[in-house]
DNA sequence: TAAGAAAAAGCAACAATGTTGCAAAATGTT
DNA sequence: AACATTTTGCAACATTGTTGCTTTTTCTTA
């Protein structure tokens, strides 16, 4: 088990638990995204499904991971930046999907651009997602 | 029922069906995004849910609607303008979901931005969405 | 306009996904 | 070590989406 994990979690003000460890191990050890089938099937049949929906609940809410937005019907999740505060998300930058081996990652680099909405029109938040080719499959 | 549904489904080389008439007919009287389940419930309890589902399908596949990405878990279906063609569509403008009424809308005038991708990275298509307040809203 | 071919709808059964309440187990604290 | 609190696992259920097959409707053309 990777050193650091029980931190991010004491730091979150969670308790260490056998399957928050499992999970967010997994999170660490992937450079994508993961839907909660993805984790599922990795976790190896170990943990109960119900326990999966509740720990990706959390830590959606705790901002130790975020939410991607896809045009199949999947949640995917993936790591946040350091600077995101509970309840409080700051991942402003772009989300790739690659229709070549469908993995979805953060190019946490690329900042979401500014968007000139018409009169009446408000911004509170902004989701950049571009499909192609990662640099992986190309 | 509004004219012109007959000859949408013509042009798109589908045969007339009081389903297909009556779920283009709810886009048309709507000005925003419509998920399967809204469309269940507002079709009365008329039609069988496959239907629904394999409607949905063929108007994607024929162009005449599009689907929006969200970040909750429920695919959104949209009009298409003139210019989408079959199995090719040309919806890049920019979809804003308001946060209050839970619309979402195609913001048919804003084009979505080009963004630039890191080395190895080759671009297919680009959706941006907008959270925020709509005009009705705010 | 009636008849036949083709397409779509409806039905049933199923699969996958997500939610809730509650009892048992694990965690952290004193 | 014991206790209060949190988390897990289980069971049951709700929702959402899919597939195969039969019946019905639509379109075509004679």
């Amino acid at each position: 088990m990777k050193k650091g994990i029980k931190e991010i979690l004491k730091s979150s003000q969670l308790s260490v638990t056998a399957s928050r460890e499992k999970i967010l191990n997994l999170f660490l050890d992937q450079e994508g995204a993961l839907a909660h089938g993805d984790i599922e099937k990795k976790a190896g049949e170990k943990f109960d499904r119900v326990t999966i929906y509740r720990t990706l609940q959390t830590f959606v809410e705790k901002g130790i991971i975020h939410t991607i937005p896809t045009v199949d019907n999947s949640i995917r999740y993936a790591l946040c930046k350091d600077d995101c505060a509970e309840g409080h998300h700051h991942d402003h930058h772009v989300h790739f999907v690659c229709s070549r081996c469908q993995n979805t990652f953060c190019l946490d680099d690329i900042v979401t651009p500014s968007i000139d909405l018409p009169k009446g029109y408000s911004t509170s938040h902004i989701e950049v997602v571009v499909e192609g080719t990662c640099k992986n499959c190309n």
